[in-house]
DNA sequence: CGTTCAATTGAACTTCATCAACATGTGTGG
DNA sequence: CCACACATGTTGATGAAGTTCAATTGAACG
């Protein structure tokens, strides 16, 4: 199950729009530097390059509910109209490609298997926000731990998996407050299915276990 | 607040790619009859002339989430890959044209403006889906039924408003029981919010209180 | 070594789910 | 057209999961 939903992850390898795309800048950014806040112009989208990023909105009453977090690969950007529909910043140092929308347009123009693709990715996109519905609607909290946990595994290869975000991030973006986060995390390293070695990173010692807790039925992507 | 999320409602005074893509076959579903099925090879796209449709996906569990509601002016079948996520059928005696993924591409590579706006639609998808998020991890039992039956408010011009699905599929598109939405359901009529006339209508007698109900900041489209 | 902020742990409370009974209203056959 | 039957929806009582408030621990940095 994809969980980080900003935007699908696109293939890295290769520069993402075959340099059809003008070499857009490339901004660097701080812990908690705005890449963009609500209200602001639509200048385009954003390819991370590495770091990661958190996107969210803030309610009137302080509540806030974290959409989406993305990583390096990911594309930011989607469902926003003439302007952000919500606030984006990193959570540690972070570097994004700009990918104006005028340069984008241009080029669609040009290619226009370009626009294809990039419809995929914005359907990838809305299939993992429909992921996301399902896990705050239907998951208890550890289930939903489990989930953000295998999805964040999922990311790397490397045995130590990183938690760039603070718990405060973890529960704004699973529905849930820091303190059944915590005690989940707990849970789950009573459980022998993860170890917490430090903040900022944990270990998977049961993967099948882990997959077992997250419940959902494999033929999610 | 957009929570019918199935795609964006298009402009349909006019038929829908200005008839550049071919007079694709209407299709005529009775209440409950499949419109695809989890799994099916992706046609591609469904515009729905009249009635309604609902999207959802069924867990080995039992558990049901329903995704997104379609109504006449929706283009459902966004977020799916080679073949369906979920599956999609008509609440009512529907009306849909199918929108063949071939010429769906052929036409988008004669009219690049055909791909931006199919673009800017799944832009407003990905939209509805963050909201609907934000209304299962954020929102009170009442808040979520203030702003779904918002939603459906603001689909018709209409003092009677149309409640075409069951409470079951409220309560399963809400994160809900049907005992909860009942109950709430309830509590609004007592509170002279709305009216209960007969299953299947409601109407809304105090549109500010059911507003400031949904709790929504207003700047949601 | 102490300050500070994040994370953890504990206890009481709230909300919603669950289980169960009851009402309504919709459709069918007499 | 009425009466009955099954569906769907409503209402009530109880319990569990997660929130909230509060105290404690732990780690990072000066």
């Amino acid at each position: 199950m994809q969980l980080s939903t900003i935007a699908s992850t696109v293939d890295t390898q290769t520069p993402w729009m075959g340099g059809a795309v003008s070499t857009s800048g490339v901004r660097l950014l701080g812990a908690y530097d705005a890449l963009f806040r609500e209200g602001d112009e639509t200048t385009g989208f954003y390819e991370i390059l590495s770091g990661a990023v958190r996107a969210y909105k803030i309610f009137p009453d302080g509540r806030r509910q974290i959409v989406a977090f993305g990583f390096a690969g990911d594309i930011v950007g989607f469902g926003h109209g003439e302007t952000y529909r919500f606030d984006c910043d990193a959570l540690t140092m972070t570097r994004v490609r700009a990918i104006h929308k005028s340069s984008l347009l241009r080029a669609m123009r040009e290619r226009p298997e370009l626009a294809e693709k990039l419809l995929k990715v914005a359907g990838d996109e809305v299939a993992s926000m429909q992921d996301l519905s399902i896990l705050l609607c239907r998951k208890t909290a550890i289930e939903r731990m489990a989930s953000f946990l295998l999805s964040m595994a999922g990311r790397t290869t490397s045995d130590m998996v990183p938690l760039p975000m603070c718990r405060a991030d973890i529960a704004d973006y699973l529905g849930l407050t820091i303190e059944t986060v915590s005690r989940n995390m707990t849970r789950l390293r009573a459980m022998r299915v993860i170890d917490l070695p430090n903040r900022g990173n944990f270990v998977v010692r049961d993967m099948d276990r882990l997959r077992l807790l997250a419940q959902c039925d494999g033929n999610m992507h």
